[in-house]
DNA sequence: CTAAACCTTCAACCTAGATTGAAGGTCAAT
DNA sequence: ATTGACCTTCAATCTAGGTTGAAGGTTTAG
């Protein structure tokens, strides 16, 4: 497949998949004879774990981390766990942020609304 | 007062008194015959503010377009309220999104746990 | 043969909120 | 007079996740 094909599969920009490549996402696909990327299906379906990864919260370092362990490591969930619980943890720490915020524009909101 | 004592005051390094300035955040201070920026003693309590919005998630841009507005209207507090609100809306919009992505997570943990 | 639609690389730009550095002027004390 | 602590401007750098454009090569259809 060439890349505009794959751009196309997986609904996002050619130049995002060269991107992606420059930051290890996606390994360098082989070259046909005019220099032209060669890429098999599954990059499509990388993409789309990307994507997940994404709106998971994981930013694009931590999913090259990943996609760069061996497929050994992706066998057993243990080897992802503790990432998953991290960044749950993450989550949490944010939530409580701007659950106080919150509290505190409610709190402004109160102060002005009094005057 | 110099820009160094400011920026003592505020606790604050003295490029971000510059950067504010350069962002309209804060008025253009006079100039002594050296060249040197002279402010009043109000300044800090400006920073004070715009830290303060800051945290309550107003960006910068949204600061200064506060901090431009005309006193009077910083009088009446109904000029106001109508920016908290949208702001708090946001948050909460906000907050949905990470609590789904939360929920998410917690799935795919599940989901790893089991196997 | 030519035009459109691909593909290539590399560099620059974008938002946000700053920080850092270079190159230079000034001020206070010694 | 010289050191060191200030101050000035302007440009570059940083993170994140890309997009845009220039300049050029290739392929496909008519």
């Amino acid at each position: 497949m060439k890349i505009g094909e794959v751009a196309q599969h997986a609904g996002v920009s050619t130049s995002r998949l060269r991107f992606y490549e420059a930051k290890g996402l996606l390994p360098p696909p082989s070259r046909g004879a005019n220099g032209y990327r060669e890429y098999e299906f599954r990059t499509v379906k990388i993409v789309g774990i990307i994507e997940r990864a994404q709106h998971l919260g994981f930013s694009l370092k931590e999913i090259a981390t990943f996609l760069a362990m061996p497929p050994e490591q992706w066998k057993n969930p243990d080897a992802i766990i503790p990432h998953v619980e991290a960044k749950l943890r993450e989550i949490d720490a944010h939530l409580r942020e701007v659950q106080k915020r919150r509290r505190d524009l409610r709190d402004l909101l109160a102060e002005l609304a009094q005057r």
